[in-house]
DNA sequence: CTTGACCCTGTACCACGGTACAGGGTTTAC
DNA sequence: GTAAACCCTGTACCGTGGTACAGGGTCAAG
């Protein structure tokens, strides 16, 4: 068992067969070599790509950050400075999803309280707010103000 | 003016004019009059109706999801309940997507200073975390744990 | 030496929320 | 009466991360 077919290593690190042929396709994990028949043969090494990309995963990083990331872990030589700035840029960017998500947590949570769940739609605080309020005002002063969350 | 194009409407809005047509085939909005020509003609209805999707998408619906809310805005005598009900299961996934992202946070945040950011990659302490660190304990043991966040 | 489980390839498809044509027709201002 | 600026339709495409075939070939057990 030194080497694995491709079903074999997807099993044991938790990955449908197809995506190691898709990560292989986007450059993530190198062509492996061939049975005579054509198999991929993988070994050990194999597992610890697959590990490195999910745990990469799992803080975040897209395929193409990962597959720089592996780049660099492949160069011992590169750019230590690389490595820690792609860690920045997406804790900024996770900082930011989070902000977003707690500006629609903070909305939701006191339209959920305000409404009682009971009875017809018709005034329901959840739908009042969500619908146009400012019909009496003239249209030209309501279209691109009072938004329920902040952007940008 | 009493009546809007195509474009006006969308500018109106801060959308883009395809965007008109996307929600329209997504059932989203009405299939408005049409001119002689065969011209959409929107009336101050129609921004209304672009206005309340626009919260709700700020609010983290998805378009089906504002699809029953609207459905649900058109039919006053609609179960109450049911607008609660969506708004809390929303509610929920921003807090789940909240504790995953805060999982990375935590995680990007302390590799982030554990690296100096120089000198070369060999060494550095990110790509240690996501390379598999233990190539000498047998595979088997090695696969399915040791992630840097949990999931599930 | 056959059978079933696997593997190979290329390609199409999924959800998501749009965006971008091509090849026409209309409207409006000059 | 013409030219720019808009509109119409259908359809294809974008990025994201895979998943699902169809139509073959291979490998291992019995």
């Amino acid at each position: 068992m030194s080497t694995m077919t491709r079903g074999q290593l997807a099993k044991r690190c938790g990955v449908g067969p197809e995506t190691i042929r898709f990560y292989e396709r986007r450059g993530l994990i190198p062509e492996a070599p061939r049975s005579q028949g054509g198999y991929r043969r993988f070994g050990a090494e194999a597992v610890s790509r697959l590990v490195f990309i999910r745990r990469a995963k799992a803080l975040g990083f897209s395929l193409p950050e990962i597959g720089e990331l592996l780049a660099l872990h492949d160069n011992p030589g590169g750019d230590r400075g690389r490595v820690k700035a792609l860690t920045e840029a997406k804790l900024d960017e996770v900082e930011a999803k989070m902000a977003d998500l707690e500006r629609m947590r903070s909305v939701l949570a006191e339209l959920a309280e305000q409404c009682s769940g009971h009875g017809p739609v018709d005034g329901c605080p959840i739908i009042e707010a969500l619908a146009d309020d400012s019909r009496a005002r003239t249209a030209r002063e309501t279209t691109r103000t009072g938004d329920l969350t902040r952007h940008g």
